[in-house]
DNA sequence: AAATATCTTGACGTTTACGTCAATGTAAAG
DNA sequence: CTTTACATTGACGTAAACGTCAAGATATTT
């Protein structure tokens, strides 16, 4: 296992947060770092849940959308039931995510055809501009 | 083209968001519908730019990122350096937009290793009840 | 025409996700 | 041992994106 540990400025340079954003999300239960005394002493684990974290605002998801995302990784080991509670919950976060992914890449199309389009513009325009420099 | 009209009710209701919330779009300079009289007439084209402006708020982007990327697709028509400026534009969009593609094929990659993580361990759990009710 | 439904523009309230001090504590460096 | 650097916990401030009245204009149904 990895047992390097992080001070709470070390992994806020690393990742380009604050080191209030980093409190922040403790305060709502996303992370919780181990203590020396008073400082926080933030595991691997915890750095990657960072990871995870950030990497749900990029898409869009709230901090209480991406606690329940955290939730879904961290393993509860319960019941089988309750396994196929978290399964449903699996799934639906994967559906998402999948509509999310049409959406980007419907706009990834619109996108590239607005620059080829716009490509064509320029082209002409130039082409106009060499006559025009010709006469 | 398209001369149907939509009321702001039609509208909110056809994309199920408030009248509410489709003014503070206009406020922020994101649609701008004609008016008969006081109250506001929109048309297929509002309806096109609504449709981008929900889809951005899907991807997670700000009313403001929304702004930019709706003057992309509004075509300026001027010089040929203005249009390659917009280019510039369009081809950082398209990369921010591929590098969010990856967050989510990254995303839906780990649920999905997790999801079939998951029912091995529920098979497991069921095996074992099989064998606990056989005794 | 009266009632009902829909539209308008303010204006203030609310939630989210932090930013920004302030006051204090601890710990390493000179 | 004092300065310097980074840590802590409040507490208040703020920008974004609307929600939620209020008060009035307009339009349509009965």
């Amino acid at each position: 296992m990895d047992n390097r540990t992080y001070s709470i400025r070390q992994l806020s340079k690393e990742f380009d947060v604050t080191a209030r954003a980093l409190r922040f999300y403790e305060d709502k239960g996303l992370i919780s770092p181990e203590r020396k005394g008073q400082t926080r002493l933030y595991s691997a684990r915890d750095r990657a849940r960072l990871q995870l974290i950030l990497r749900g605002k990029r898409l869009g998801f709230s901090l209480v959308e991406i606690h329940e995302i955290l939730d879904l990784y961290t393993p509860k080991d319960h019941g089988a039931s309750q396994m196929k509670a978290t399964l449903v919950k699996y799934r639906k976060q994967i559906e998402t995510l999948k509509r999310q992914r049409e959406d980007i890449d419907a706009a990834i199309s619109d996108m590239q055809a607005g620059c080829v389009w716009l490509e064509e513009q320029v082209q002409k325009l130039e082409a106009e501009n060499l006559q025009q420099s010709k006469a």
